[in-house]
RNA sequence: UGGGGAGUAGCCAAGUGGUAAGGCAGCAGGUUUUGAUCCUGCGUAUCGAGGGUUCGAAUCCUUCCUCCCCAACCA
């Protein structure tokens, strides 16, 4: 990173150096990520908790984690677990964890205290009603014929909405603000509907819960939080969240100064989407395995395909934070994943898709092992592989007719194979369906170590595996889970699943070098010119799985496009 | 036809009146027993468009255009 990219802060750090310079919170600075328990982290979620605990973290502050669980019909523990071991995964650790819900009694007495103030009331309008008399974008909204009730009336009928006297949907505690505001949100809000519904946490001690607009910011003002930072559709949210806190003018329940809310952009990725709604249907729907299939965009998932959460920082890094829609791409990620990847594998040999060699002039049950490093840098230790008569290369390194710029396999070519020798391709054997089921070929034992004596280069080094030392096992290889950049922008009638990319999986059974045997669920390696890979959970000795992380960068790729 | 935002290279993103950072992608080289990594070089971006203010504008004013969000008893 250059000083250039490094000094040039990102408008909330700007906002909060204001803050912290003209002093205006005392030098504090607490910030918090306020998820609904309703559905799995994912990268966009990433995005936010690296910007809320990043601020935290710079400015000598902190971070809550707040979960926002004002909806008892959606929300459920299954949610909770996932989410906190999700935030501790990526590295956080939170100042405090709250629910919404530990505050049902403060926001009910504060409802109570508007009411008294005139400035909320119970409506009996049912919901359809309500709607009518918002109005819409191009007419004005008619009041509620029961906007003018007394305090006495609507603290009464508030009271026995709390003691259950009636069902749900049948009243609602709305705020009193303006029914005629340009902005939708001020058209007299909902504050509390009645839900007989049992609640995580509260279990059945509540049957009227608050409406997000009004529990937010009184939970953020009860936690003393500096910056309430969230994405930019609740913009024409904040006069409300303002409104409300004002409406303290005795000072009975906030302290002052109040937290302020700011909206950056969400974050959007190529080739998938962050809906929780529509991430939830291609679990249901059974599209991928479950919220942790290494395609999808949750965090589980990226962790289980074997992403670190470094990277998953890293790639936060680099997508900066603006208010202006962005999409970035699936490539950054990637890219993000690989740098952090490179230097943390060590490097093995492994033949995702096996094509048979028989080294002719080397003796059956000759076997030659060959020490190979660990790793490109130095120290990082090394590893014996064995190489013998009967070997696998990649169907991928041979072709038949080379094209321009081959510089592997092709009947009469020569090769290093990586570490061991040169080798030189002499006959192609096929089967009766015309199909390459077997590479002879030739040593040169003077090669051995994979330098040439008498000086001749070759451009191709190959990986391989010593086909009677191979371990098998089964090789998952994902690509991206949609085919266009925007599933959702699809064609008039048309379907987003229609865009889901059939080819997102592909399982084969790769040959790999012994040394892998041992591998363990969770530990990530790079397959030499083919792309690092992790363990999967799914993984057992004698049938390990592994899962392709990401793929190496691959540069023949494009020049065989260009051809 | 209401309210609120946003428009800087293919994708992100700095810049806050003094003459356009950086990253990614792309292109061209070099190193290389991974066509990986690493290293070097390469961009005149009508700063959405027009008009204006100014010695000077991406930055100020003005008109217009385009895109996004809002009419859940969701968050």
């Amino acid at each position: 990173m250059s000083d250039a990219e490094s000094k040039s802060l990102n408008f909330l750090e700007e906002i909060v150096e204001g803050d912290l310079q003209s002093g205006k919170h005392g030098g504090r600075v607490l910030t918090r990520f306020p998820p609904e328990p309703n559905g799995y982290l994912h990268i966009g979620h990433a995005k936010s908790i690296c910007l809320n605990f990043g601020l935290g973290l710079k400015y000598g502050g902190g971070t809550n984690l707040r979960f926002d669980d004002t909806n008892p019909t959606k929300e459920e523990q299954e949610y909770v677990d996932s989410i906190e071991a999700d935030v501790h995964w990526l590295g956080f650790e939170w100042k405090a964890r709250y629910f919404a819900s530990d505050y049902f009694q403060k926001l009910y007495d504060f409802a109570e205290y508007l009411i008294t103030q005139g400035k909320a009331y119970v409506c009996d309008l049912t919901d359809e009603q309500t709607r009518e008399y918002r109005g819409n974008f191009h007419t004005p909204g008619k009041p509620s014929p029961f906007r003018d009730r007394s305090v006495a009336e609507n603290l009464d009928l508030f009271h026995r909405m709390k003691a259950g006297e009636f069902a749900d949907g049948t009243r609602v505690l709305r705020a009193k603000i303006d029914v005629n505001a340009g902005n939708m949100n001020l058209r007299d809000p909902l504050m509390y509907r009645i839900r007989h519904a049992h609640h995580h946490r509260t279990g059945d001690a509540w049957c009227i819960y608050p409406m997000y607009d009004f529990a937010h910011p009184v939970s953020d003002a009860i936690e003393g939080i500096t910056h309430s930072i969230c994405t930019l559709e609740f913009e024409d949210h904040k006069p409300l969240y303002d409104w409300f806190l004002e409406q303290d003018v005795e000072a009975k329940f906030f302290q002052k100064p109040l937290p302020r809310q700011y909206e950056f952009a969400r974050l959007n990725v190529t080739t998938t989407m962050m809906s929780k709604r529509r991430l939830l249907l291609l679990v249901e729907e059974g599209h991928v395995t479950g919220w942790d299939d290494p395609r999808m965009p949750t965090l589980s998932g990226l962790r289980r395909r074997g992403v670190t959460p470094e990277a998953v920082r890293a790639f936060a890094e680099r997508v900066g934070v603006a208010r202006r829609d962005a999409t970035v791409d699936m490539g950054l990620l990637d890219l993000s994943i690989r740098e952090d990847l490179e230097a943390r594998c060590d490097r093995r040999m492994a033949v995702i898709r096996p094509l048979k060699v028989t080294v002719t002039n080397l003796a059956e049950g000759e076997i030659h092992w060959i020490e190979l490093p660990n790793h490109p840098d130095a120290g990082r230790g090394t590893r014996k592989v064995p190489f013998g008569r009967e070997l696998y290369v990649d169907r991928e390194d041979f072709m038949e007719v080379p094209a321009k710029k081959w510089f592997r396999l092709a009947p009469g070519a020569e090769v290093r194979l990586r570490g061991a020798c040169y080798l030189r391709c002499e006959k192609v054997v096929k089967d009766a369906s015309g199909e390459v089921v077997e590479l002879r070929c030739t040593w040169d034992p003077a090669t051995l170590g994979g330098e040439a004596p008498d000086g001749r280069k070759v451009k191709g080094t190959l990986h391989w595996v010593s086909a009677t030392h191979a371990v098998r096992a089964e090789v998952r290889l994902y690509d991206r889970l949609f085919t266009v950049d925007d599933p959702m922008d699809v064609p008039e009638g048309g379907d987003w699943r229609g865009t889901l990319n059939p080819a997102s999986l592909d399982v084969v059974q790769a040959a790999l070098e012994p040394s892998l045997g041992e591998a363990k669920a969770g530990e990530r390696f790079q397959f030499e010119r083919t792309g690092y890979f992790a363990v999967d959970a799914d993984s057992k000795p004698g049938a390990l799985v592994f899962n392709r992380t990401v793929g190496l960068k691959d540069s023949w790729a494009k020049v065989e496009a260009k051809a």
